[in-house]
DNA sequence: TAGGTGACGCGGT
DNA sequence: CACCGCGCCACCT
């Protein structure tokens, strides 16, 4: 199974305008203790350059990847643009924008990956 | 091969 | 809440 591939479908399903952690891409990749390895694939650009990466935010809402985007701003400025409220601690609010229906699609991602020996 | 790193997360205080 | 320590694991050096 390539971690990555599945890295990249379960990314291109996070709700515009939610907020998604790396704990649940990595959960929904079937791999949960490796939410580490889903910030050094969106740091590195694996799995593909057009991904979402500005909707995920670790456990506590902050916007610890920021730094890797074009200017310190970028990854605020693309999330206000979806209705994404930001506040001055670089830091969203998971219960209000956070994937609350990730875990029901567990399920669906699991049949995928299977279906394409990913 | 051994040791260091980090877009992480949880549990304890 | 915040802060801290520790576990985690694929990748680099």
């Amino acid at each position: 199974m390539d971690f990555y591939e599945r890295v990249r479908f379960v990314m291109n399903h996070i709700p515009y305008g939610k907020a998604a952690t790396y704990g649940q891409i990595a959960l929904l990749c079937g791999k949960p203790r490796n939410s580490r390895q889903v910030g050094y694939a969106l740091n590195r650009r694996l799995g593909g350059k057009d991904l979402p990466a500005h909707r995920v935010v670790n456990a506590s809402g902050y916007l610890s990847g920021a730094a890797s985007f074009r200017t310190p701003d970028t990854q605020k400025k693309l999330l206000e643009a979806e209705g994404v409220i930001v506040d001055d601690e670089n830091r969203v609010d998971l219960k209000r924008f956070g994937w609350h229906h990730a875990l029901e699609d567990a399920l669906e991602f699991r049949e995928w990956f299977e279906q394409n020996g990913i």
